[in-house]
DNA sequence: TTGAAAGCGCTAACAT
DNA sequence: ATGTTAGCGCTTTCAA
């Protein structure tokens, strides 16, 4: 085992207490002489804070724990990054637990490695939780948020308006003259994707057009989703735009899309919801709607942090990145 | 604060050391009757293990913990599962630090809030430890394992055998009649880019070219990076095929050599390092040299773990994939 | 400015 | 099968 306070204690010939408020930075208590002795002493006796001591008894510790889902969302990545930097702000340090979203026992594993410690708070990269691992967390009375999700009763969040995003994006090919326009990818069970089809459907409600239940093709924001959401609408489709869930779910319209033969965007132009680097490599580059997963990250540690109290369901903005896959018809 | 093992006790009329039998069933040293109680009182308490408390009196926990680069290493989900489908086999847990691999003091940070609890040990992913930082480490006596990262000292790790990479890839465009072959993205620091560098060479000598100096563009793995090393061939490079040193440097290198008007394969072939899902979403699919990142996160715990003693440097097995990007030519 | 002492929640001998 | 006791490494009163 490597050294304690006490070894260091000993070595230098002062009591355990002061070498702990010495190692605390606690000035104002010690002096600089023994503070520089048992500075050297710890040096060299290679010592380690031993953190379970420490939460132990301050029963509290500075580390936020996140909880990212396994399945390939390339954009926690970038709501990671927001937590990161400004946890660091903070001086609070991140750890993450990484969780397969459809598997509740392991859902479960992953909350309670954190939970059973004395965590700051934790943090749910669109996760969607089980009911039971949902009070887990309540009962835990440890602050948590929801990232990148919504939700209808009173749980924290900071997500983007879903139904403007639906609404945006559908807009945005209607401004561009299409009248047949598909969504793609959409999974129904959770809120986000009801409320995406809420915007999309309030949009094409404006000009009056009434959209086939062909045109909505559900999915999971996969890549393969996107496949067949295309593979679904067919060769000789109606459509002359599709709205995509993710920059997965477009690239794999877009791919589908030119295995039939079209050009995008002459034949058919596509929006993508997300903008994440990927929509900037594949050719033509994807026209998004963009979210702002840096920012959410940002918000989320302030929300676990400040006890702003009641502004808990947070939206921050989203903006129309346009690119390469949107024509402009008729 | 949620209720601890002595409320328990207290609430069932028995020792707390009993409840700590019970619930940490140590079957044959309680009765089931008294257990049953036990277990409905710290359900009802909503009892929650402090994990800080244990780890302090038995100076261990089961906990892996995995340092993974914030640069957008696409691989880095394989190794992951791989490490977690590993860990949850032999009921460890595991939580993931995210570090900037070029920022020394961040990594500190992130290797400390690990280092400073009882894990069981450390996996690096793709780290470039610094010299303090690696020193850090070792004087802690925790196991750990560089993964996907190979090194000429002694240093642990499970990796790809780099220049059998950098032959393989070479050596399948020379079998498709090529002559004149690049080397995109490459980085001359770590150990690694040398290595894929002299594989390279080899295939090549064995057919006597000479590869110019303008043929090997380095580059740090990004598709900024692919994209700068197609810009510096230029349209009118003498080169037929490239290999490219991971799959987001070959998508920079396809998107540019686009931009050219090339058409991949027929002006241009190239093959990918690593094989990741990114090869099978561009249009042509990349052909790839693929590394079994899944296996790596599995040996890696299996090192850390096993305590196998002398057999800490081991390769994991590499394989073509043979999609759309190479041509034979001549 | 420093030391002594208590205690965080749990486990692991050792008794019984 | 269960209780008693000591102690993990640290922080934090309280006294000096």
């Amino acid at each position: 085992m490597s050294a304690t306070i006490k070894d260091i204690a000993k070595k230098v010939g002062v009591a355990p207490s002061t070498v702990s408020r010495v190692l605390a930075n606690k000035s104002k208590y010690y002096n600089l002489e023994t503070a520089e002795k048992v500075k050297r002493a710890a040096q060299e006796l290679g010592y380690k804070k031993n953190q379970a001591a420490v939460e132990l008894v301050k029963q509290h510790s500075n580390v936020i724990a996140a909880v990212v889902s396994s399945v390939k969302t390339n954009f926690a990545g970038e709501i990671l990054d927001g937590i990161k930097d400004e946890a660091s702000r903070h001086g609070y340090d991140l750890i993450i637990v990484y969780s397969n979203s459809a598997d509740s026992k392991e859902q479960e594993r992953a909350l309670l490695t954190v939970i059973e410690r004395p965590v700051l708070g934790v943090l749910l990269l669109s996760i969607a939780l089980s009911e039971n691992n949902l009070n887990l967390l309540k009962d835990s009375e440890i602050p948590y948020c929801f990232l990148s999700m919504g939700f209808d009763d009173n749980r924290p969040f900071v997500s983007s308006d879903d139904i403007e995003i639906g609404y945006k994006a559908t807009k945005l090919l209607i401004e561009n003259g299409h009248r047949n326009i598909g969504l793609a990818g959409i999974d129904m069970y959770p809120y986000t994707g009801r409320l995406r089809l809420d915007g999309y459907k309030k949009a094409l409600q404006e000009i009056d057009v009434d959209p086939k239940d062909s045109w909505i093709q559900s999915g999971d924001y996969s890549y393969i989703s996107g496949e067949n959401a295309m593979s679904n609408y067919g060769k000789n489709t109606e459509l002359t735009g599709i709205v995509c869930v993710s920059d997965m779910v477009a690239i794999g319209v877009l791919n589908q899309a030119r295995n039939f033969g079209f050009k995008v965007p002459d034949d058919l132009s596509i929006v993508s919801i997300d903008g994440t680097e990927m929509c900037k490599i594949v050719q033509p580059q994807l026209t998004s709607i963009s979210q702002d997963f840096y920012k959410m990250g940002i918000k989320g540690v302030q929300q676990i942090t400040d006890n702003i109290g009641d502004k808990n369901q947070q939206f921050v903005s989203i903006h129309i990145e346009e690119r390469e896959s949107v024509k402009f018809i008729k």
